[in-house]
DNA sequence: AAATCGTGGAT
DNA sequence: TATCCAAGATT
């Protein structure tokens, strides 16, 4: 079909531009026979999900360095894995990368499937990490429509609907242009070129190698797209958070549940965050209020935590939590709103001896 | 199907 | 300081 010229120009851009990524096999070692391995592709699009090429790097290096296959990952403890996850959000990833790794050794024998049909039973994986893998890893001719994508799309064909109500249009279009040769190489290039050419904010067209065919160029459009409905405005919640050290080091600490808000992860014990949170201290003590508030901001709230601070006799039985003797405690291991609130209360803890 | 779910960097 | 946004999935 004609989109073939466009799908060729892309790809021909992206053998000279392509970004040297950890995970990436780049086009010329592809052309040389090396194989993308599964579990690197799926490992790497999970971290990669609403989630900044920057930031997940140095985990990405982590994990496989720690878990080298997907076996070594699907034998690691639940703990292990949420710990070393911790910083990145979105723990719900965590959660179901640990799912499915386990799945993958049990019911498919450890080899990742090749299909975005079979793809999308696993769990974390979803439209767009299906076809990210299929395409990638086993070269299969499916479609990707990410952030990048969408931006890309709606500039080319110059789409006025606001996302996500022109998503599926996107789609629609986006599929006619993908390649039967090269789709993966296609995939990371349609991808690249919105991460680096096509960008939200001054996009730099002079350069770009669709800036022919671009309607978004060509009216001038391309700055004020892709349309996005408005976002309602976040509220602001409080919280308390207690921090107590026992006289041996050990520090009390509490696994949070699966669902929700920071599920599965390590935290201090802490109150409800919501406009007027009661003082529920996990364990009689003399706890004293730290003047300094740990401010966080999530998805869709802001959050002020005061922060309470108590030592502990070696004798005292909490009720909730558990105490963690130093040895076996990283602050690297909490989600970082719990590491703002440990770094005001070391601070205090030292202050106070 | 609208809400939920993190974080840090850029503007 | 406020807002946007980054290789989205789940319920």
């Amino acid at each position: 079909m004609r989109d073939s010229q466009q799908a060729a120009d892309l790809l021909t851009w992206y053998d000279r531009h392509a970004r040297v990524l950890p995970w990436r096999v780049s086009p010329s070692d592809l052309r040389s026979g090396v194989v993308p391995d599964p579990y690197r592709v799926w490992l790497s699009e999970i971290m990669l999900q609403q989630t900044t090429v920057a930031a997940v790097k140095k985990y990405y290096e982590r994990f496989t360095y720690l878990w080298p296959t997907v076996g070594d990952l699907a034998a690691a403890g639940d703990a292990d894995v949420m710990g070393e996850w911790a910083g990145l959000g979105y723990y719900a990833r965590a959660r179901n990368l640990l799912k499915c790794a386990r799945v993958v050794v049990h019911d498919y024998d450890g080899r990742f499937p090749d299909t975005c049909k079979e793809l999308l039973k696993l769990p974390g994986i979803g439209p767009y990490t299906a076809s990210a893998i299929s395409s990638i890893a086993f070269d299969q001719a499916e479609t990707v429509v990410d952030g990048n994508v969408e931006r890309v799309i709606s500039r080319l064909f110059n789409i006025r609907t606001p996302l996500p109500a022109s998503k599926p249009e996107i789609t629609k279009i986006a599929q006619t242009f993908t390649p039967s040769a090269r789709p993966g190489d296609y995939a990371q290039a349609i991808m690249d070129l919105g991460a680096t050419i096509c960008t939200p904010k001054s996009p730099t067209c002079g350069i770009c190698p669709w800036r022919s065919p671009c309607q978004a160029h060509d009216l001038g459009t391309q700055a004020e797209l892709p349309l996005k409905t408005r976002k309602a405005p976040k509220p602001t919640r409080l919280g308390i958070a207690y921090v107590a050290r026992r006289s041996d080091g050990a520090w009390l600490l509490e696994r949070r549940p699966d669902k929700g808000l920071l599920g599965g992860m390590l935290a201090w014990p802490n109150s409800e965050w919501n406009e007027a949170p009661v003082d529920s201290p996990p364990l009689d003590a003399e706890w004293c209020l730290l003047s300094a508030e740990a401010r966080h901001t999530f998805t869709h709230f802001h959050l002020e935590l005061k922060i309470k601070l108590a030592n502990i006799s070696v004798e005292s039985e909490p009720e909730r939590g558990t105490f963690v003797p130093p040895e076996e405690f990283a602050p690297s291991q909490l989600p970082s709103v719990m590491q703002k609130v440990f770094n005001l209360a070391r601070d205090a803890f030292d202050d106070w001896s």
